[in-house]
DNA sequence: ACACTGCACTCATACGAATAAGCAAGTGTC
DNA sequence: GACACTTGCTTATTCGTATGAGTGCAGTGT
C-alpha cells in the first residue's frame, strides 16, 4: 500500500537533514537560524511529498490547537446569525484557524471543553461561569464574546439596543408619535427581543414619545390581524409599527392587508434584517440592514489580535447597522 | 496556579490504579476485562477531577480523530443549506463527533486535509479526485457525499431533479400547459439550478407538455417584469411559472404585480424552500418544502453506520420534499 | 503437587511534532 | 594561540493516550 502517512521525518530523510530541522524550517522558528540552502531543500522536499503537519501531534506538543470554539446557546439559530458565523469562520481560515461550533451542554463545563479541545480561543455569545473564564484566561486562552446579559461586557456587543433605537428614530422623523412594537413569539430569540424592545423604549423616552405598545405577533396572518386591531382600537391609535424582524413584519403586513389598512398611509411598518424578500413586499418594506460581514470581521480581528496574529483592533466603532428606507414608511 | 491539565495519570493516582487501567475503563476496551469495583473507583475519580481526555493525544495515538469534515464548494451557501448543515452536525454530536466545515481550497488537496486533521469521515457535496478518494477510503476513512455531477453517486443525493418535477406536475394537475421556469442568476447555485431545470424539462416531456420556457430572473422587480412580458408575449403565453426558489418567486410576483397580472387567475406561481415569507405573500405562495432535518438525519445515519456507530441505514427512501399548496396556484 | 488457564491488572512503548540542550565548525578578539 | 561567540545543525525528550506484552494470583484439572 502506497498510502502511508508522510511525517516530518520522511521530509527530513529526503532533504538529508534531521526532523528538527524540518520543524524549524516549516515553522520559521525565530530562535533557530537555518541556512538559505537548507531551507530551500526542506521546502522542496515537503512540497514534493505533499507533507502536511499533523494537527493532533502539534496540538499535543504545543498544548494548544489551531481551533477556535464558538459556543452557541442550546437552541438553534437562523438566518442572520448563521450568515454571521459563516463569515466569521471565513475571517479566521486564512490564518490557519479552524472554527468549531459547539452547543454548550449543561453537563459539560468550560474546563472539560478546554481539556478536550485545547482551543486557541473561545468565542461565546452568552454569559459563562466567571470562575471558569478566569481560570482559562489565566492559562492564556482568550475568551471573546458578547455577554448579552452581563453588564461588564468586553468584546463584541451586537448592537441590539441600537436596532430598536434606529427603528423608532426613523418613525419619529416621519412624524409618528404612537408606536407599536411587534414582538416575536419565538422563545429562542427572547434575549435579542428584550434588548431591541429596550432600545425602542429608550428612544421613545429620549424623543418624548409615549412608550411603544408591545404586542406578540405569531407567524399567522389572522393572529397578526388581531394584534393590529388592538393597536388600532385605543383612543390614540398606533400609526407606526416596529417589527422584531422582517418575518414578523411580513406577518404584520399580512394582518394589515386583511384589515384593508393602507401602508404607509394608515400604518407605517419597519422590519429588521433587510432580507431580500423585503424588497419585494407590497409595499417594499423599510428595514434595518445588519452588516454581518462587518461584525464578523470585527470579531475575527479581535480574536486574531488576542492571539497576536493580527493588528490590534482599531477602536473606531464602525456602523454595523444601516437603515434601508423603502415605501412602507 | 491551580490550573493544571488533568490527565489520565491523575485519575489513575486518585483511583489507585495505573494509567492503562483508566484508559481501559473509560474506553470500555473489549479486549481487557476490568472488575466492577475498579471500574467504579475509576469513574468516580474521573468525575471528581472533571477529567476529559485530550482529543489531540487520542487522535495522535489512534491515528484518527473524532472529526467529520464537510467539504463545501468555494462559494458561500445560504438559508436552506446552512440549516441542513446545522442539523447534520446535531446528528453527529451525540456520538461525540465534531463537525468541521471546510471550504476546499484549490491548492490543498484531499491528502493534505487527511494528513492534517485525520478525520473520522469526510462528507462532500461536490465531486472529488477519484484517485485521492480511493486512497483515503483504502485507509478506512469513509467518504460520503452527493456527487452532483458524477453518475456513479453513492451516498446522499439531494433530490434536485425531483424538485423541478414536482413543481411541473403540480402545475400540470391544475391544467396548465405552457410553463415558464424562472432561473436564478446567482452563479453559486448553477449546479442546483441545472438539476432543477432538468427535472422540470423531464416532467414536461413525460406529461406531453411543451418544454418549459426558461428565463433568468434577477432580484429586481423591473427586470422580473421584463421577463414576465417575454413569457406573455408569445403566441401561446405561459400561464404558470416555476421559480428556482422562493426568492426568485417573490421577484416574479413583484413583476406580475407591476404588470397588474392576477395570481393565480392570469399566471400561477410556485417556489421552492417554503420560507416563512411564502406564507405571507399576496397571494400566499405555493412552494416545495425541503425537509432538511430528514436529509440531515439520513446523511448523519450514513456517516454513523459507515463508522460502525449506528444501525445500518434502511433502504427506504423517505419523502424529503413536499408540496405545500397555497393560493398562488 | 503440578502445570494450566483465565482474570485483573501493570509496564513500556509509540503516535508526530516542537523545542531545550548539545556540539562541531567557523569568525573575530586581544 | 587561547578565548568567547555565532552559525547551523543534531540528539534527546516531551506532550497524553491507547495498546501489545507481560505479570502475579486464584481457581481448576490431573
Amino acid at each position: 500500500m502506497d498510502l502511508k502517512r508522510i511525517t516530518a521525518r520522511d521530509v527530513a530523510a529526503l532533504a538529508g537533514v534531521s526532523q528538527s530541522t524540518v520543524s524549524y524550517v516549516l515553522n520559521d522558528t525565530p530562535t533557530q537560524s537555518i541556512s538559505a540552502a537548507t531551507t530551500e531543500r526542506v521546502l522542496a522536499a515537503a512540497a514534493e511529498l505533499g507533507y502536511a503537519p499533523s494537527a493532533a501531534a502539534r496540538a499535543l506538543r504545543r498544548g494548544t490547537s489551531e481551533t477556535v470554539v464558538v459556543l452557541l446557546p442550546e437552541i438553534p439559530v437562523g438566518g442572520t446569525v448563521s450568515a454571521f458565523l459563516e463569515q466569521f469562520s471565513d475571517e479566521l481560515e486564512p490564518h490557519g484557524l479552524t472554527t468549531v461550533y459547539r452547543r454548550q451542554r449543561a453537563d459539560r463545563g468550560l474546563m472539560a471543553l478546554w481539556q478536550e479541545l485545547m482551543p486557541a480561543a473561545i468565542v461565546n455569545v452568552f454569559a459563562l461561569p466567571l470562575a471558569d473564564v478566569a481560570k482559562i484566561e489565566a492559562r492564556g486562552i482568550p475568551i471573546i464574546g458578547s455577554h448579552l446579559d452581563s453588564p461588564d461586557e468586553r468584546g463584541l456587543s451586537m448592537p441590539q439596543e441600537a436596532i430598536g433605537q434606529m427603528q423608532v428614530r426613523h418613525l419619529a422623523e416621519q412624524g409618528h408619535v404612537r408606536i407599536g412594537y411587534a414582538a416575536s413569539v419565538d422563545p429562542r430569540v427572547t434575549a435579542f427581543l428584550k434588548a431591541r424592545v429596550a432600545g425602542a423604549q429608550q428612544a421613545c423616552l429620549e424623543l418624548g414619545l409615549p412608550a411603544p405598545v408591545v404586542l406578540d405577533v405569531a407567524p399567522d396572518a389572522r393572529l397578526a390581524a388581531d394584534a393590529v386591531r388592538v393597536w388600532r382600537a385605543v383612543a390614540e391609535p398606533v400609526t407606526a409599527i416596529c417589527a422584531y424582524n422582517d418575518e414578523v413584519a411580513f406577518a404584520v403586513l399580512a394582518g394589515l392587508r386583511e384589515l384593508a389598512l393602507k401602508v404607509p398611509q394608515d400604518v407605517a411598518l419597519i422590519g429588521v434584517d433587510n432580507v431580500l424578500f423585503a424588497l419585494f413586499a407590497d409595499p417594499p418594506l423599510t428595514s434595518i440592514d445588519i452588516h454581518t460581514e462587518l461584525l464578523a470581521r470585527q470579531l475575527g480581528q479581535m480574536v486574531l489580535s488576542r492571539l497576536n496574529l493580527g493588528a490590534p483592533v482599531p477602536d473606531t466603532q464602525v456602523a454595523v447597522i444601516e437603515l434601508v428606507p423603502r415605501a412602507s414608511t
